[in-house]
This record gives structure tokens, sequence and C-alpha cells, in this order.
DNA sequence: GCGAACGTTCAGAAATTTCTGAAGACAGAT
DNA sequence: ATCTGTCTTCAGAAATTTCTGAACGTTCGC
């Protein structure tokens, strides 16, 4: 069955968790809107009204995921409005987006350890700053990994 | 030389960055305090005292820093009053922890995948359940790496 | 050019989050 | 048992974040 409604709702249950791990409300039900939809593009004014928010407060939302890198400008035909559509690595880029404040905090750890003198609290410093830039390293082959693994099966396909 | 000004200063600058990072302003603030000081265990009045916080703020405060695993309780000697140090795993524990909303929102992504017949949409949210499905597989061993390698070379040690 | 349709920006309103201060609860000493 | 010092809880205040609506630009068709 499936209707129109439950398509909505299971969208709007996604925006939200991803709101609680930390994304902005409405860049949040942007996204949601270009996961869930089978159009291949949409324009500010469809998703004012999909999503019943106010023309400017998309346009910040759309500008922040544009930023986050999670869509794109799709070429437009003809039409006069700017056309969106979710692009192909997108959730890939996203959890790499995700580890940006990982540098923020290895750099304030670092300078955290320079100044603070021999000790327990320079021992804790040093242990922080050793795992933070493991996983700085570590990261990248991660999600690597799991795009060979993927282009190597091609399985994409559904379950039961 | 690095005075007891420079190291309250580093304490607040990781503590910042632990914000933009998304954790709450005042449990970043406490958890920078324990981070940074060479006492062996800290009590709510000594934190109070240390960031010029109400008592009312800072018990809240200690209350999300435990729940997350990053401190406990110390044995306290004869004092009246409720002593508090870092967990030894704490930085490894705060990183898994941040991934707790992937179980969340693998669900919701599951759900849609559910929800939504045949098409572009459906196939983008197999793609996503597929990767966070990878990751909540892989990052209990990137962390279990890390300690192996860290307990075996053993370093600890600083730099010139 | 001129007009119309869209998108963007920004000041202010609304909602949410976060902090404080005071009142209450608890544990140990006397 | 009572008193004292310490922690917790909670209602309200303060600050921050987020949304809206209106004014302004821009671009395209005519």
């Amino acid at each position: 069955m499936t209707g129109e409604t439950d398509r909505k709702q299971a969208a709007e249950h996604l925006a939200l968790t991803l709101v609680g791990a930390g994304m902005q409300r409405m860049a949040a039900r942007v996204l949601a809107a270009f996961l869930f939809t089978d159009a291949p593009s949409l324009t500010a004014g469809d998703l004012s009204e999909e999503l019943g928010a106010s023309a400017g407060s998309v346009s910040g939302a759309i500008k922040m995921v544009m930023q986050m890198g999670l869509i794109e400008r799709a070429p437009a035909p003809g039409s006069r409005r700017e056309h969106y559509r979710m692009r192909d690595r997108a959730w890939t880029t996203l959890y790499g987006r995700q580890h940006a404040p990982i540098d923020d905090i290895l750099s304030a750890v670092a300078h955290g350890v320079e100044t603070v003198g021999p000790g327990p609290a320079r021992e804790r410093l040093i242990y922080m700053r050793d795992f933070y830039e493991f996983l700085l390293s570590e990261v990248p082959t991660l999600i690597e990994r799991f795009e060979a693994q993927r282009s190597g099966q091609h399985r994409g396909e559904s379950r039961p």
C-alpha cells in the first residue's frame, strides 16, 4: 500500500532523527524531502509547498544543504526556476563532514598539550590527541572501503 | 611558563570547540575542567568555583557527563562531598557514543525502505541504509584497533 | 525596455534551550 | 534527634536559535 501520507511521515521521522543527531531542523527536512522523492529534481517552490514552510527558511536551508555538499543544482531544461537534486556520494560526504569538527578538537587539544606542564593532565591530553589523530587518519580509509565494497558487489537490491 | 591562566584559557577553548561539535555548553566546560586538572578528583563545589557557574547548572552538567560515561565517582576518603574523576577510556567512549544516533537513523531509514515503493527514492534509501549498517559494524573495530595499538607501543610520551 | 515570476536577504517574532537562585532532600557529625 | 554542609530539583529569567513575512534583486519572456 504505502500511500503518499506514509511516505511523508517516514520522511518527517527521518528528519527528526537527523535533528537529534545535530542537524538543523529545516535543513534536515529539506534533505529528507530529496531523499524520499522520485522526482528527478525539486525547486525551492516545490519544497516550500511540500514542507509547508516559508520561502525564506527554505532558501536558507537549501543553502546549508548545498554547502554540506549533499545536493547540487540540476541542469534546468527550459525552466526558469533553479532545480536541485541529491548528489551521488551524499551519505559518505555527510559522514565525512561530521568529522570536520575533529580537526578543531585536535588543534585545541594539541594546544593544551603545549600549555600544560608535566603531570596527569598532560598525559590525558596526549592520549586524547593521539586518539583523534588516529581517527582523522582512519576515517577516510573507512569510507573508501565502503565504496569499494559496494561498487564491487553491485547489489543495489531490496529485501523480502 | 604556562601559568594557571593559560591553562584555564586552553580548557575553555577546548570546551568551546566541543560545543561546536554538538555538546552542551556546561557539560563541555565540566569535561574540560576534568581533562585539564592535575588533581586526582574534583567535587561539584570545586567545579562551581573553577567555572564560575551556579551549583544547579554544575549538578546538571555532572549528571550528563556521568551518563555519557566520561567521568565516575571517586572513592571519597572521609570527605562528605562527592568526588569525581575522569574514566580511563573516556575518549574512546565519547567517540563511540557519538555514534549512538546512528542506530536511530538506521531504523528510520530502514522504515523508509519498507514504506516506499520501487523507484529512485527506494534505491537511495537502500544505499543509505547499507552505508549506516556498514558504519555500525566497523566503528567498534576501529576503536579496538586504536586501543590495541596503543597498549602495544606504550609510548605515552610528549614531543619536542 | 517592461512586466512578471522566483529567489534571496534581513529585521523582528516565536520557540527552544540553557542558566540561575531558592527551596527541599539527604547524609554524617555531634 | 538535631544540626550543618552539600547536592538535587524546579520554576522562572536570560540568551540563543529558528522561522516568518516583506522588501529587494535577478532573470527570462515578451
